[in-house]
DNA sequence: TCTTCTTACGCTCGGCGTAAGTATC
DNA sequence: GATACTTACGCCGAGCGTAAGAAGA
């Protein structure tokens, strides 16, 4: 259960290919053999299947311990290491498209800053590998409950904002009209599929605890408005923070049932310091903390 | 970062002694010596001061990463080593003390099931460990929405059941009459902190946004019965779901708001096979299946 | 001075590469 | 017969223990 043993496992399994893991990993093929079969041994299971090369069951199940074992591990790494490099006076922030708001935007010193927008389920991940100092993530959750976040690293977590949530439709839409919306209304629509810049249709599902919110298209990217000007045109439905403006053509209609807010925290490695501490400690309504990222996190 | 360099400085951070921690893994003083001596040296950070032996600020972060880090893989190995021990036929059931409900427990089979009632959080970590082959977690949540479990593998987690929540409260209190009671009516009263047995007090500040729900008497045994018993003899209030009973002398006044279920989840290693597999049909009503223990979780 | 961690040093064994072997397409 | 994994074997270095050294109580 070495780690290197484990990521030669995981590359050859991505591969399919015993000598071209060995290519990527710069060993020989015989190092890789040897690893595989070392793994095998010590584990008492046979993990790979020869010629194809392919997992067996065990190999898979061991795939999914492998997998985030082994991002943790470079995220300790890259954390500690990242601690030694010592501050660099500059600052970059990781924000999740739909946490980029006027009221974040006023809180960010003017200069020596650098704001990264990446999609929602990366900030974590950058944040572990020290490509950014501070997050903010964003996502819907009921009132007051904290995000559910991806478990790379220990995290704190700070709430920074919960603002309604509206639907936006086409102006010309049955129920643009209507004063409110329930959920359960929308449920047989087509709605916009836009994991990175909008709020991920599972967790409507999840939300609703149905199947349905059937995805028409799907949109990639993180940008916003794009997103907005696509429900305009009529490509579906899409539930946003009651702070994004429709874009022409459409109309935000608010959300009433379930509760649900969209909430936006702030997300940091440790104990903030040097200029990452003034920036989050301006982002930040008094305390409405909880550690995450720990089994014990709720502690 | 070799998980044994890992282990050894967990270990020493423990003990505050590389000779104890030496006499505890099997190795030489001086082999624990080499072994910090690597860490710091790869990752060019002091992690211990030395006499007295204490992690520096760089140590307590690696702690941080290095003992879930751990957990994960003994898990691993765990889950990986008993899926090569074949499936013995018994089954073990860790369930949480308010997962044990009429309804869960008709569903098993008479014979050749072991029950074991554990504190929840110990539960995903006994199925990791092959302890347990199923397990029954509970906890506080918005309707349909997953539970937050500890992430020491790859689980799979089911939606079992929903119930409404009740406040115990003794007779004669001012508020055993009303119809339904809000959370917020009861946060400066004093709370029955039970956390292996009940519902732990950090979920109900979470739900509500606030800090207290002080806590005063506490009790870190796993009987309900306990539980209630205190709750009528004045020692604290506590909330639990509608189908527990109150014990003679208190009342049980539903929550009415927020919008809280208690809810029940089956959790299981990978596919279930064998007996296990009956047992889980048994308990789940058709699908409300998410997994849990990933960071793409949610995808 | 005693305890406890560090450093020096030698040995062993784990793990890599080279090269020969074997099985599958 | 070509390709791709396995096995044999020798070499090097990582890592352990023994033992001597240094530093604090």
């Amino acid at each position: 259960m070495d780690p290197h043993l484990l990521r030669t496992f995981v590359t050859v399994a991505r591969l399919a290919s015993f000598s071209g893991a060995a290519r990527e990993l710069g060993y020989t093929q015989s190092a890789v053999s040897q690893h595989i079969a070392a793994l095998e041994g010590d584990l008492g299971l046979p993990l790979l299947a020869r010629r194809p090369v392919a997992p067996t069951r065990a190999g898979e199940r061991l795939l999914e311990h492998a997998r985030p074992l082994l991002l943790r591990l470079d995220a300790a790494r890259a954390d500690l290491t990242r601690m030694a490099a010592a501050p660099a006076g500059d600052l970059t922030l990781a924000a999740a498209p739909l946490a980029v708001h006027p009221d974040t935007l006023a809180a960010l010193p003017a200069t020596r800053v650098t704001l990264r927008v990446l999609p929602r389920d990366e900030i974590p991940a950058a944040l572990a590998a020290g490509t950014a100092d501070l997050g903010i993530v964003d996502g819907l959750a009921a009132p007051n409950d904290p995000l559910r976040l991806p478990d790379v690293a220990p995290l704190t977590a700070t709430r920074v904002a919960e603002a309604p949530l509206a639907v936006h439709l086409p102006a010309g839409h049955p129920l643009a009209h209507r004063p409110g919306l329930r959920l359960g209304d929308l449920i047989d629509a087509r709605w916009l599929d836009a994991p990175a810049a909008g709020l991920p249709l599972d967790r409507l599902r999840a939300a609703h605890g149905t199947p349905g919110f059937r995805p028409a298209l799907r949109y990639d990217g993180t940008d916003v408005r794009t997103l907005t000007a696509l429900a305009a045109a009529g490509h579906g439905l899409t539930l946003l923070p009651a702070t994004i403006p429709p874009a022409p053509g459409a109309t935000a209609v608010p959300l009433t049932e379930p509760r649900l807010v969209h909430r936006t925290e702030l997300l940091r490695t440790g104990e903030p310091a040097g200029p990452a501490a003034t920036v989050a400690a301006a982002l930040t309504t008094p305390p409405q903390s909880a550690r995450v990222g720990h089994p014990a996190r709720r502690g």
